[in-house]
DNA sequence: CGCCACATTGAAGGCAGTCAAAGGTGGTGG
DNA sequence: CCACCACCTTTGACTGCCTTCAATGTGGCG
């Protein structure tokens, strides 16, 4: 059965043996959604969380206003709402939808969590990928608070350049929107429009399309400025 | 031996009993500072993690041109650099100081890891405080890239009432400098300044030096504008 | 008393968001 | 294959919030 090897891959359940991926297996509720479709709302209680098996889901949040901040985009293999689990009886802390038609598990809370307690090895997974998340927030966080848009937009396009990728002109294909791309670096897109013109016109990147070829890496680790995050990148892809 | 009451009263080893305590001070170093020491800089690498015994720890970052982001102001009892535990090789996300003289247990990495394995709930207590955190950075957020100044004011006010306090006029004191509020905050004590100003005038508030009294909550609640707060400062207090 | 850190206030300037409109792109159905 | 439509992208003009710079006010403490 395939759905064995699926489990295996992603990090979250690596390093369980069949037995417990078995005990999973029966406690996740297999769940299909169209494109567009809403997962869950912000403030909506929250009973599992949710393993992205394919497609893509949006995680963001809403201003009043209406301005939307994505936190993240999940691809398979990824879980997400994990926090739900863990500090009594919760809430979404945002919304979910969506991008694309998208496969997940849904694993009911008090369910896993009887698995955990019985299971150190699932423990430490979990804990690897929570904090995972605090790094990437911890970024987002950096980004916002610290960092003008140019600087975020240098920041995105260096963590994005293929590993093992030495070639003096990277190649970054968007997996998104420049919309949505903007509104991941918190701004909006007609801001990231004029940033990346801006770039061109200093000849830092070429852009066509979603295709951007990255021409001055120099430049854009001076934008960034912080030498600190030069280490952190290592760890985060 | 009053550290082990000092470690029960911790959410983080809430439910462990007296042995489990007994090895966890075994591999505890207790460390003392004087105000204003770094106990460690962004990036510095991670060999474990603190628990705050007494005073109070700034955790921030810092921007290239020296702006100070403050993440969190770490109080007795609360853990900070958990995050350092599991991600691999890794590297302080933030700088860590004293604001006031302290002392802290610091917990190697490798030990407290051998205790996660064979400690079932040490993990789930692990995974709660984590969850916390994630909500916290969530919130900041949300502050950061949703909201103005006066909604993140006023939030932060919202959120400072002391619980059971049903007082038409709660009062709040502050714990820190206008300052240090500023960059949790997000910005600078000008802008901190010149809102509070904003606020005496409408009658939102009445300041005086650092004691606040909020005159009318409505007013607060309605600039913050996200009906979903509500439900998440219920589980964050 | 005088120092120092923090707080406040004013003036000026910039980055980025909003609004509006035009140009581009991909997908669907005729 | 083309036409149409929806959505995304780009560009310009304008506005405003916030930061910066500079100066003055205030409080604690040796």
């Amino acid at each position: 059965m395939e759905l064995y090897s699926l489990l295996k891959k992603c990090p979250l359940f690596a390093g369980l043996d069949n037995e417990q991926l078995k005990q999973l297996l029966k406690i996740a509720q297999h769940k299909n959604y169209s494109k567009g479709e809403l997962l869950f709302a912000e403030g909506q209680s929250a009973k599992g969380f949710y393993l992205t098996l394919c497609g893509k889901i949006k995680i963001y949040k809403l201003s009043p206003e209406g301005k939307e901040q994505i936190l993240h985009i999940v691809s398979p293999g990824e879980p997400f709402a994990e926090v739900a689990l863990f500090s009594g009886i919760s809430s979404y802390p945002a919304f979910a939808e969506t991008l694309t038609n998208s496969e997940v598990f849904y694993f009911p809370k008090s369910e896993f969590v009887d698995l955990l307690k019985n299971n150190p090895q699932l423990s430490l997974n979990m804990l690897a990928t929570m904090s995972q998340f605090l790094r990437r927030f911890n970024h987002m966080i950096e980004r916002l608070s610290l960092q003008d848009v140019s600087a975020r937009l240098a920041q995105f396009l260096i963590q994005e350049i293929p590993l093992g990728n030495n070639q003096q002109h990277p190649l970054i294909t968007l997996t998104m929107t420049k919309t949505q791309l903007a509104s991941q670096l918190g701004t909006v897109s007609e801001t990231l429009s004029r940033t990346l013109k801006k770039f061109k016109q200093e000849g830092i990147i070429a852009v066509n399309g979603k295709c951007i070829t990255i021409l001055d890496q120099e430049a854009l680790r001076n934008l960034i400025g912080f030498d600190t995050k030069y280490v952190d990148f290592i760890h985060d892809c």
